[in-house]
DNA sequence: CGCTTTTGACCAGCGC
DNA sequence: GCGCTGGTCAAAAGCG
């Protein structure tokens, strides 16, 4: 399998985060399909209808089918909610869910021809946790991020091939 | 001045 | 059909 995605590497974390990848992943799943958290909960790539007359995206799309942009989430132990992965991310949104306390962050890559995205939320059952999910793959490089990736792309590589 | 964050409104999907 | 929920938009405000 291609690992072609960009998750945050460890050498970008800030002392005491404790970055974990979520527990019971089925890679293969997680790597092709829906997210681990449900699709329901995570699930809406390309969403859509019309505002006003704007256009928006085709949520069935992403809800039933196929198409589904890969999803990475990862289980981060830190008092800070933004993992600071190498990449340059802009807010564009934050809801609260239903059964968290904690509100749900809605980042988007701030490179115009990047189309990723990532959710962050913290655990209602435990606060320290954070939950990011990625969604999509950053269509250009991050130095910072290719200098400390090597490491843990190995390692994904590895239990990739699991 | 350009970029980011905040925040309320809007929309579609889903369950009933 | 209706209400709930999650995801996105976009204007306004904030910041360096």
């Amino acid at each position: 399998m291609d690992l072609d995605m960009h998750p945050p590497p460890q050498s970008l974390l800030q002392p005491g985060q404790d970055i974990q990848i979520a527990s019971d992943i089925d890679w293969v799943s997680l790597l092709s399909g829906p997210s681990i958290f449900g699709d329901q909960s995570l699930a809406a790539e390309s969403t859509g209808g019309a505002k006003n007359g704007r256009i928006k995206h085709n949520r069935k799309a992403s809800r039933t089918n196929k198409a589904i942009p890969p999803k990475i989430s990862f289980h981060t132990k830190s008092p800070d909610n933004i993992l600071d992965d190498g990449y340059r991310w802009r807010k564009y949104g934050q809801k609260a869910v239903k059964n968290s306390i904690h509100p749900r962050s809605y980042y988007r890559c701030s490179n115009h021809t990047c189309n990723v995205k990532k959710q962050v939320q913290r655990l209602s059952k435990d606060s320290s946790i954070v939950v990011t999910t990625y969604e999509g793959i950053h269509n250009h490089h991050c130095e910072m991020l290719m200098e400390s990736l090597s490491p843990l792309l190995r390692q994904l590589q590895f239990l990739s091939g699991i």
